[in-house]
DNA sequence: TCGTGCATGTAACGAGTTACATGATTTG
DNA sequence: CAAATCATGTAACTCGTTACATGCACGA
């Protein structure tokens, strides 16, 4: 339900190819939404087909060309409607848990390296996000005004890495006794 | 293919029914999977074909008959081997993040209401986790180190709850300037 | 020449949701 | 008398992943 709206919002922000929105998915909204572009691909042509947003082709040369996507006006009705009507709260399925769970079938020390394993990428994660928040920081007052939601869900990325890697550091504890 | 290995785990704890499961996913799991009854029935049909859970009916008085799955040799093994590969981490989708981060569109009281609604039901859920830690800790030391994998699970689900608790603090007052 | 970036897609499958369907017993 | 609990399922659909597929340009 909702890859179909990421799209609308990032288009509405700017046109773009399909491939821009996978970068878009691979960068600043990553830390919330995660698509790939086969499912890109295959949204964009339901939209298409539904006249929520048009399509224009540029010819590039020494690239290939691309098919530049634009939010139509009932496409800005709809994504007004989607933001205007509650969503559920998210479910976790989390299959490291599942296997914390039932762990004790296994060696302890398997148990550790697969924690350690998912520890570092979720610093590097965090690293990242710290890096984009400086740059918001140092943003004149007007534009962080007119960033604020964006930054918002920034924030909730670095919050929810910095609590990741804080039940990381007791689980890893608890698992060396 | 988590759905099937947690179905797993749960019967390798003991034998039960789909609907058995279903309330298991619905109390302790459910703060790291959540699955619905069809997709439980259709999981356990197909862990069936496979060998790797067998099946006995139990006819009740005053209630409908069950059918009794319980974990077979194979099945062992195979979630043994589920076990010790790792999983990928994590991705999030969170459709309220999609929301707020195109919020402009919309007036902003119409976030924090959302933002309000699903504070309320965070709320619920971290006492809940809570009520389920005293219980814990309140055991003997022995049935601690007993259960101490499942703890950690717990953990994981208090942390994450109160990190959005503390997110959804921030988001508010910042939407309240 | 090999990998990376740019740029697009199809097909098959597995995972998850929504809707439909039944029927007894217990509790308020 | 209505609702919740117990107990099971099917069917249609959408969402998401994996694998397959193409082809040019550029830098190491």
């Amino acid at each position: 339900m909702s890859l179909k709206h990421a799209i609308l919002v990032l288009l509405e922000t700017e046109p773009g190819s399909g491939y821009d929105l996978l970068k878009q998915f691979n960068q600043g909204l990553g830390y919330f939404w995660n698509a790939s572009h086969q499912q890109i691909y295959q949204q964009l042509k339901g939209l298409l087909d539904n006249g929520l947003i048009s399509c224009q082709i540029h010819v590039q040369d020494a690239k290939p060309d691309k098919k530049v996507y634009e939010i139509t006006h009932q496409g800005i009705e709809e994504l007004k409607k989607w933001l205007s009507n509650s969503v559920k709260p998210n479910k976790t399925n989390d299959a490291l848990l599942v296997k914390l769970y039932g762990g004790h079938l296994i060696e302890e020390s398997k148990l550790t390296d697969e924690l350690l394993e998912h520890q570092a990428l979720h610093q590097k994660t965090l690293r990242n996000l710290l890096e984009i928040e400086k740059t918001y920081l140092r943003l004149p007052t007007a534009k962080q005004t007119q960033y604020k939601l964006p930054y918002l869900t920034l924030r909730r990325g670095i919050i929810g890495e910095q609590a990741w890697l804080e039940w990381a550091d007791e689980a890893l504890n608890s698992l060396k006794k």
